[in-house]
DNA sequence: CTGAAAGCGCTTACAG
DNA sequence: CTGAAAGCGCTTACAG
């Protein structure tokens, strides 16, 4: 509550007496491009040393109207994608002198309403939707307020927003084709949020190969994107008659789920009694305790296009919304192709 | 490169001509406490919902000094200890008011120098330094700038920082107790990397508590936190003709790496012919596939602290630092005790 | 309670 | 190339 001042930071009309300048000297010396000569540029550098002198960001920003902070609003965490995918957008931001303000919002529409006022309020130059899908309401606020919006990893059918995603219903189709060509002919879906468009699209995209294959799938259910709700849809699935002999999981956070219940707690092997595949390809699902088949959805891939696209649109806002899907290939390994290596 | 101008944000001055105030009457409409009457404040909200209006909350920074953005320092999100922290972390500092700016850096001293001075630039209201250690000379940086720093999972002899961690010391101690309880006594320690605090106590209090057991460890080396070594010290540990019993990790997301290494390439058990037990207990540790006794970091537990305290010195600088070492318990799982209930 | 005014730390026309 | 000046969108004494 006490208010003790720490020292004030020097400003640039510190910096101007002591460099024997103006002030606006000393802004055009640490303004990349200013008509500065090299001698004041000199001055100026050295009392700005000297004093230890930053340009305030902020100042800058309300004059500017460019913040260079990025928010990244992102569901959850636990699922390995998104943490992978935050690194990469960290790096590649700051490296393009950009920030990222990271906001955590449910997927429900009111929180992410809360939410993009908040990050509107910060003048944020672009939006990275990942993971959360937003209402064309307001998809619209943001286009209102001058903010770029892309989604990442969804899609939307409002064109106004960019999207990126991998190409989810090819992936899809991949998955059966692998396990069609496996032989397996009882295989269960579970697929991601149906809410979601990635998990809607992969769906869609297997559900259709498997019919040109002419199998019908024994079920189709809903994981949720969840743990927890895909070890009880397992259990569920293993427990009737026609036991599936091959499992297409919408995500491979939950694959890790499906493969522990099937082995740990049914007592099943993989992929001998039932094939897995997941989607996603995270760093864990190369570890050996899983040696997941899926889909990989490239990080780097998708991350790249992301920073691409908003920052093509950062300096070009008229600039028409871009819908990219990246190729997204099968890996195949362990848990639908036994090895002989590993026991 | 073109300059198109999406529609301006309305002002305070506009939604003060609509409201017929002054635009001082807005600006204490939307400050808590401030003097207005209930008429003006509900004319100007009024006022503003129609415009859409909302305070730039940076101009608002530029006086206040306090521009409601922590920063969160960070050197890996693969160790999901840290993404999970890092999800309490910004919904704990969005329940207050707060925005976390992410910083990626890696140890290196510049690296840390630079990304430090980016974040002083956006005058960022505290920071919070996790998995990163940071220099005297950095750490008096941000001293003199005023910005309150505090240590999340690192801890430093300079008194000036205010530094969270489990108590490794003691949780290091545990581990050895409960190798030696189980009767083990070709014990290895594969440390967390010996250049970070957690490392070194850990190995401390492990290395004590064995010695006070009056057993000497086969072998200690240093994982560096990294999966990579850590399986190929595994490798190396299990070569030998004194192969170890027991594997004490400096970290779950190392022991993963070390118990894949174990049983799928080196056809070992876990725990008949080697007992393993690591750190933090991270949700990973408790999946099936794992099952991995560890001792635990209470994520909730240390984030709470560290929110705490840094609100507490940013509300009063003068505050002197706090060291709190959380208590870390000892959470037993199939990896060193055979569970009969599952296979 | 309210308004006019100064000022936070910068950028950027405008003259020279 | 350089400086004086206006202004970005707010908060906050200061008078009333």
């Amino acid at each position: 509550m006490s208010k003790p001042l720490p020292k004030p930071s020097p400003t640039s009309l510190d910096v101007a007496a002591r460099a024997g300048v103006s002030q606006s000297a000393v802004s055009r010396a640490f303004t990349p491009g200013a008509s500065v000569s090299k001698a004041t540029r000199a001055k100026v550098m050295a009392a700005a040393e000297e004093l230890g002198y930053r340009p305030n960001v902020l100042a800058r920003t309300l004059i500017t109207g460019r913040s260079r902070i990025v928010a990244l609003v992102v569901a959850y965490l636990d699922n390995q994608f998104y943490p992978v995918a935050l690194e990469k957008f960290s790096k590649a931001f700051q490296a393009l002198g950009y920030h990222v303000l990271v906001f955590m919002a449910s997927n429900a529409d009111e929180d992410v309403a809360h939410v993009l006022d908040g990050l509107l309020d910060y003048q944020v130059d672009g939006v990275i939707m990942a993971s959360v899908s937003i209402s064309n309401r307001l998809a619209a606020r943001c286009e209102t307020a001058g903010v770029p919006v892309v989604l990442f990893n969804r899609r939307q059918d409002d064109e106004r927003l960019s999207a990126i995603t991998s190409d989810n219903v090819a992936g899809g189709a991949k998955a059966a084709d692998h396990l069609v060509s496996l032989g397996r002919r009882r295989i269960a879906h579970v697929t991601g949020w149906s809410g979601s468009s990635t998990g809607r699209d992969r769906r869609e995209g297997f559900l259709a190969r498997l019919d040109a294959h002419g199998v019908a799938p024994v079920a189709v259910v809903d994981g949720m994107y969840d743990r927890e709700v895909a070890q009880q849809l397992t259990r569920a699935l293993c427990a009737g008659p026609e036991r599936p002999d091959a499992l297409f999981v919408g995500s491979d956070h939950m694959a890790f789920a499906v493969m522990d219940t099937l082995r740990f707690e049914l007592g099943l092997r993989v992929p001998d009694d039932v094939a897995v595949v997941g989607y996603d390809d995270v760093p864990m699902a190369g570890w050996p305790a899983y040696d997941l088949t899926t889909v990989r959805q490239s990080a780097d891939a998708m991350v790249a296009a992301t920073v691409e696209t908003l920052m093509a649109r950062i300096d070009d806002p008229s600039m028409a919304p871009r819908h990219l899907r990246i190729d997204a290939p099968l890996v195949v390994r362990g848990s639908t192709v036994k090895r002989e290596t590993t026991r």
